[in-house]
DNA sequence: AACAACAAAATTATCTATAATTTTAAACCA
DNA sequence: TGGTTTAAAATTATAGATAATTTTGTTGTT
């Protein structure tokens, strides 16, 4: 991850932090202590706090006053909330950012696309997956919705990951071609329709819990 | 606003400055200082300085490393970009509400609208349109849409304060009106399509600035 | 008068310490 | 045994103090 030296201690804490939320290292409903976490970073619980601030406003946190902070728990419809608010926004901005794709941009893309159906693994699938959408919609020129479109995309990475933690079985992305293959034709509104479908796809595996026990999982997988 | 007595002490300043900032107290660029608030407040300056990150995360402050947070600026393209994300989400939350839709509701969604087109002054018109806007979209069980929401419509508010600050006149509200009739005909399509293009309606007019010069401002009027 | 270098003041970010609250555990009684 | 009250420990929230950085003001020089 980025490690921005100039960044202040709060910020650096929060990514860290995010991250095992993402990866699921830390279980949801899991407390986070702040003096614990002091320690673990050698600072003192001040920037501890402002880095829970964050994670709250991330979604990926839930701070109660006076009981401190716990990981966020999450259930198969707020898998379908972020799946529908994502296709909703990432719509909106292709649309925007469709006039000013490139050759270069896309070609790019499809680059990504290629180390998506060669990763062996999830993470490294989750992040060529993450790299597509963001080259086709940075272009838009809408800051705000870029960071809300970010945000909703590490929700959706900690679905995928809580879903298919051990198991993974590679796809290949029709999906992604098709999107490319309809703005290289200039077809916004069919690169749109795709896009929308793509990520409204929810995935759905059975997987042990702790206890043992099975259940399904499901994910957000686009 | 709510003084939620068990509140955290940063989440009472948090609120304030919002309301500062949105009703336009603060101006647009100002400096936010911990230690001036922390005063005020009889506070010491950690609490002020949770407050930041959440007003960072509303996007109504922006806070840059070691040299302090202030207020956040915006312009016309910031107006169109949370009008647009609006239409997009709104109109999602209202299919999923729609079928949740009680007429006890829409009776009170109809009595908002009607405060907002008896009211005098823009903040009680604002409050009016957002009860009604909250109203409708509310039961669609769907929080996280719904915070993204709400933080959405701060920021409309505070382009509409610095906009219509000293003059207002007062216009009936025919769209909320063709909504109602449409939610109480079942019509879910034409409620959503109207909704869409209401929140996108962008109300322009010549303001003066501080330094006397007029300019062209911007709002959304929805 | 304009500009640069330097010094002083203000401000931010962090640490250590204290007060208040909640959680955990234990003891006690029905 | 089971539930309730009480006490202890842990944890959160805030205050006060310190170090580091940025901003501001001043002086000197061309």
């Amino acid at each position: 991850m980025a490690k921005t030296a100039d960044d202040t201690i709060a910020v650096r804490i929060s990514k860290v932090l995010a991250d095992r939320i993402i990866s699921g290292a830390i279980e949801p409903g899991a407390r986070l202590r702040q003096d614990h976490i002091a320690e673990e970073f050698q600072t003192s619980h001040v920037p501890v706090r402002e880095a829970f601030r964050r994670l709250e406003a991330q979604g990926l946190a839930i701070g109660e006053p006076r009981r401190g902070v716990r990981v966020a728990a999450f259930d198969l419809g707020e898998v379908r909330e972020v799946a529908e608010m994502r296709a909703a926004l990432e719509v909106l901005a292709l649309r925007h950012a469709a006039p000013h794709l490139t050759a270069a941009i896309l070609n790019l893309a499809e680059e990504a696309t290629k180390a998506g159906d060669k990763s062996r693994d999830v993470r490294s699938w989750e992040e060529a997956n993450r790299t597509f959408h963001r080259l086709i919609l940075a272009p838009c020129g809408m800051p705000r919705l870029i960071t809300t479109i970010d945000d909703l995309h590490a929700a959706s990475a900690r679905f995928l990951f809580a879903a298919w933690r051990s198991e993974w079985e590679i796809r290949t992305d029709q999906d992604h071609r098709a999107i490319l293959s309809a703005l290289r034709q200039g077809n916004i509104e069919s690169a749109a329709a795709t896009l929308g479908r793509h990520v409204q796809w929810i995935g759905q595996k059975p997987v042990k819990t702790a206890s043992g026990k099975m259940r399904e999982a499901f994910a957000i997988v686009g």
